[in-house]
DNA sequence: CAGGAGTCTGGACTCTGTCTAACCGCCCGC
DNA sequence: GCGGGCGGTTAGACAGAGTCCAGACTCCTG
């Protein structure tokens, strides 16, 4: 009997809810994620999966992340140019990024406050709104 | 004597305001856009410098719109994961974009209230506040 | 005219992400 | 048990954005 509970049936449980069917690979991905709670490119992902012994494959990676985005499972956060990073965290909430060091923090929602939207162009509905402070080393 | 007046000129002293030695080629890339004054991918400044004959490298237009990004003269906006574009409106101002169309739109910033902003980490200076709302054609 | 700093360039290269076609594994009907 | 079917996984080829490099060009200066 492990001293930590398995968190494996959590995360099964957790997929189904999501509407996607729970397969090893599906599990170990969103293990890697929950299990962190930090933002995590999908290249990170493709390493802490395998990082004991060679177990998915960078096409499955790839596909899943994009599954999970769609089912509403993890969000995406484009800050860097390079790459997406994947986030568990799907409460509302902004982000801080640090442009010489690549880090991103959460910033709750509910400290800011967003005044004065203007409307939407005609036919348009919202999909989402990112606040992304961009950071550095002091001066 | 044309028509409409040349732009070249002032671009030449808006180069030079910036610290930037006006070439031929730095010249075409900041007309393409300044004329415009929308939103360009680096392909699409490529593309329009080069529309009535082959004036400019890839080369130089990756190096020169990281240099103008340096010293201030255009900005970059990252919102779509494929790649940068870049914005020569450098008045605060924030974007809507289109995920289905990829259209960049601006927003003033005078017509958004932003409040309760967090302390930043210590030691970190803020860099920039990008504001990002992501719509698509309604439901 | 020689030297040198700054700039420009083609093309090779890296990296993220996508695609394809084969393959696997599980379930289900027989 | 046996044969299909079907969703899921996979290696590896591929595509596109962006970087790097070594050579060439430009222009100024001594
Ligand atoms: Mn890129
Ligand atoms: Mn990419
Ligand atoms: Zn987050
Ligand atoms: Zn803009």
């Amino acid at each position: 009997m492990p001293h930590l509970t398995d968190p494996r049936p959590q995360l099964t449980e957790r997929l189904r809810e999501h509407g996607i069917g729970p397969t090893h690979q599906r599990i170990e991905i969103a293990r890697a994620l929950f299990a962190r709670m930090t933002h995590l490119s999908a290249d990170q992902v493709l390493a802490a999966v395998n990082a004991r012994h060679a177990e998915t494959s960078k096409a499955t990676v790839y596909n899943t992340l994009k599954l999970f985005v769609e089912k509403g499972l993890v969000r995406e956060v484009i800050v860097d140019p390079t790459k997406v990073f994947y986030d568990p965290n799907m409460a509302p909430h902004h982000h801080f990024y640090d442009v010489e060091t690549g880090e991103i923090t959460d910033i709750e929602a509910d400290r800011i406050a967003i005044g004065g939207l203007p409307s939407l162009p005609p036919g348009k509905v919202a999909a989402g709104l990112d606040l992304i402070i961009r950071i550095r080393s002091g001066a």
